[in-house]
DNA sequence: AATGAAATGTTATAACATTGCATTTTATGC
DNA sequence: GCATAAAATGCAATGTTATAACATTTCATT
């Protein structure tokens, strides 16, 4: 994400949090900023390090893990389960909620795109669990392949 | 799966090694009796565990590890990659192969149910993700959620 | 300034996974 | 049968991800 729209992305979130009648922190808005640079996924502790690399300052991950959650019930976040990683939710500049997204994720590069399902995605995941009464509850999809980068090195 | 069943699986295992040049070992073969005995997904430690309850013989997590890696290797078990767990192929009994398997995972009782994408599903995906240029490799789906087992108690 | 709630720090530990090397078991050629 | 090599397993150490328990700091409210 470029400069500009991070800083876009940090005021709508300061604004969003005023709102709610949340604190964003210091620390909170940091470890935000740090994931609106980079599309890959980052490990709680690829965090911890990043954060010492870019702020000159240690933070534990404890810490981070902490701030994660806030920042994941705020839907501000989302985790990776598959790979215990964590990005910022693509709709962070927006205020487009989600039914149903879809994460592709590089095993090449770590790249993580967040698209939305369209069309029939949704009813067709419907039609195919529906007869075993199987009630979904996490929609998020997490899809592993090779981004379009690195199939074209 | 019935103890008939769990036989039968071991006997079409041991022919299928057979074929491919491989040693079910007692060992492996103990693991997998021991997940065929189980619909829930397990941990490799919870494996450990239950070794030593079922056969009153220590085993290693890092020897289950190894063990797992064959069998996954083998495709007679699935790892669950969101909540670190281990499961056994429900097409273990047939020579039935998979295309697109979908993982629904009982949030409250850990059991794990895996059917086929049928119908529309895989298209359906495919359409959601031609034009990002992302290449899928890994086309298991995870689905988390309820079982009716649980919806009703 | 006193108070209390939220945030953060600190330490320990749980849970999941891999590496490297030693030993045992098994298959194979002589 | 026996030597040899390869595969499987054991074992110790370490790495990675995550949470629990308790202490301290920060900050708004009174
Ligand atoms: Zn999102
Ligand atoms: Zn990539
Ligand atoms: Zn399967
Ligand atoms: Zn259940």
């Amino acid at each position: 994400m470029s400069n500009k729209n991070r800083q876009q992305a940090l005021q709508l979130v300061k604004q969003l949090c005023q709102q709610r009648g949340l604190k964003l922190t210091t620390k909170r808005s940091n470890i935000l900023q740090l994931m609106l640079t980079e599309k890959k996924g980052l490990s709680t502790y690829d965090i911890v390090d990043s954060y010492l690399a870019q702020y000159h300052q240690k933070i534990s991950p404890v810490s981070v893990y902490r701030m994660l959650g806030f920042l994941i019930v705020e839907k501000l976040v989302h985790k990776i389960s598959s790979n215990s990683q964590y990005i910022v939710c693509s709709h962070i500049t927006c205020s487009h909620s989600h039914q149903m997204p879809l994460f592709l994720i590089c095993n090449n590069c770590n790249q993580v795109e967040e698209v939305d399902a369209a069309n029939e995605l949704p009813a067709a995941l419907e039609k195919n669990i529906v007869s075993t009464g199987f009630q979904l509850q996490n929609k998020a999809l997490e899809l592993h392949g090779i981004c379009q980068i690195c199939k074209n090195i």
